[in-house]
RNA sequence: CGGGGUGUGGCGAAGUUUGGUAUCGCGCUUGGUUCGGGACCAAGAGGCCGCGGGUUCGAAUCCCGCCACUCCGACCA
């Protein structure tokens, strides 16, 4: 057929991956521009899926002693100030409010970049005791920096996050309530984004300003790049110092607490839509799909498929399944794509030689296989279909990361690597920043992680030939 | 921030070299015929030509400045 499409066209990734994500953000309309560079307006589709994700996490939040409050967005310069490494790892890109009106401010005021100061200022001022402890403080709000190449989802001036911020009496309890926050950022990606992750700790280099040790869950795209995922910090006693926070212990002895902040942003979005999109769109993990089925009546105007495609859809809604009735008069094949250009785990077609047989044909995302299903089954039968589509998903992901993730016993095999086949490259490494960053001139990679599961892959660092402290996985990262 | 590309109804483009008041396809609206994978007929609506200056009797078109998007690179808690 020598017919225009009408569903508009997407890039293949093969192609340009990078224009096949921008296709794929703003025509399964998720996303739309604004006036200003980098600030992307979510539409209702891109913001249903934000709120499934906050759902998930911010009932994880609560059930482990979470509280949600909310932070100013302007922080006074002098108060950013009061941490040296935070500050400056994150004064090069505040935007600065200078004017109140039509005067000038006395002092300048950061929208904020991330909340720790306002947090660490608040504390300041209410902790007294060890029975104040710990607090464990969430806010769902959007911050805002000035980066210079932006992305819809992945690199935005202002975005979509959470930021929990949590104050403890020891570093003990600090440290476990660091990584216990990184599990929860893990199982989310896994088992509701059907997103595998390596769980780690960055390297001194990359870790977050300010922060005696940075907790991370990296995940591999379909280029294979890497996207880090959610990131949990623990920040000792640092902060609490240069903010002046302590509190009297059960021994009445002035105390200074520790303190930690974790992070999972709107960006986790451009990581589904990379990991588990393809060439006729989004393809969205049922979990969180704001739409999870969507029924498509066959030959509407015919005698009886209306009214029965009202009632699967009344019977599914019932069942509890996030679901849909088309019953726009477009075409079959023009709904058909259009669905799975949003991404929409399954589609359920009913016409009237289904109807004369009592089924309906249901037809998975993930891998387009369809699946005659009886009318009868159908409130057992679409749960289970879309937790195979899940399952689906999550495995595909996997065999990629698995498939894509290698090893190297030198720099230049890890070059040979990278520039080969890209993807994640495990080496040992002797824990020298000078290593690692001769590992980003020479192989273009970053350290993604120090993951949790060490393998012994030698005695040797890869790149120095030097006593190896531990394995480091690298990768080219978004 | 450096280099390339782009900006014309909702979307995609033609028109810019040679200045004369905007064209096409899709979509949209209405009516009708269709409908098991991207339908068809007919009649309509819709445009500050990215923004701001300048040149000119006249600017989408020429000149200056700016902005945005996009790709590559640098940077990126």
């Amino acid at each position: 057929m020598a017919k225009e499409k009408k569903v508009e066209a997407i890039t293949d990734m093969e192609v340009d991956f990078g224009q096949w994500f921008t296709d794929v953000v703003t025509k399964a309309e998720l996303i739309d521009y604004s006036g200003v560079k980098g600030m992307y307006i979510l539409r209702p589709y891109g913001y249903a899926i934000w709120e499934n994700i906050q759902a998930v996490l911010d009932k994880r939040f609560k059930e482990l002693g979470h509280e949600n409050v909310s932070m100013p967005m302007l922080i006074p310069e002098s108060l950013l100030q009061k941490e040296k490494d935070h500050v400056e790892g994150f004064a090069p890109e505040c935007a600065w409010v200078t004017m109140g009106g039509s005067e000038e401010l006395t002092e300048r005021l950061c929208v904020r970049p991330t909340s720790e100061t306002l947090f660490c200022d608040h504390w300041s001022h209410v902790v007294h005791s060890w029975r104040d402890l710990p607090m464990k403080y969430n806010q769902w709000c959007s911050v805002m920096r000035w980066e210079k190449t932006t992305r819809p989802f992945l690199r935005g001036r202002e975005f979509l996050w959470q930021e929990g911020h949590t104050l403890h009496a020891t570093a003990e309890e600090a440290v476990a309530e660091t990584k216990q926050m990184l599990e929860v950022y893990a199982e989310c990606c896994e088992n509701w984004l059907a997103m595998p992750v390596i769980r780690g700790r960055k390297t001194e280099k990359e870790k977050f300003a300010g922060a005696e040790d940075t907790y991370t869950v990296e995940c591999m795209m379909h280029d294979r790049k890497a996207l880090q995922s959610g990131t949990s910090h623990y920040f000792g006693d640092g902060f609490a110092k240069a903010y002046g926070i302590a509190f009297s212990d059960k021994e009445n002895k002035l105390q200074t607490p520790h303190e930690t902040s974790w992070g999972l942003s709107t960006r986790i979005i451009g990581g589904i839509i990379m990991t588990h999109g393809d060439n006729n769109g989004l393809v969205l993990p049922p979990r969180i799909a704001p739409i999870q089925v969507v029924v498509v009546p066959v030959a509407a105007h015919k005698p009886g498929v209306m009214e029965k495609a009202n009632e699967v859809y009344e019977l599914l809604k019932k069942a509890g399944v996030r679901v849909k009735l088309d019953d726009s008069d477009n075409s079959l094949g023009w709904k058909c794509a259009q669905w799975e250009m949003k991404g929409v785990p399954l589609r359920l077609e009913l016409g009237p030689r289904d109807i004369e047989n009592g089924q309906c044909v249901c037809v998975r995302r993930d891998n387009f296989e369809k699946v005659p299903t009886a009318l009868k089954e159908l409130e057992t039968a679409v749960p289970a279909l879309l937790d195979a589509v899940q399952q689906g998903l999550f495995d595909k992901a996997k065999k990629n990361m698995d498939e894509n993730t290698h090893v190297a016993q030198t720099l230049e095999e890890a070059k040979a690597i990278q520039e080969e086949k890209g993807g994640f490259i495990k080496t040992m490494w002797c824990g020298s920043l000078e290593c690692e960053q001769r590992m980003k001139d020479e192989a273009g990679m970053s350290s993604r992680c120090r993951p949790y599961r060490q393998e012994h892959l030698s005695d040797r660092c890869a790149v120095c030939g030097g006593e190896a402290k531990e394995m480091v996985i690298w990768g080219v990262a978004y």
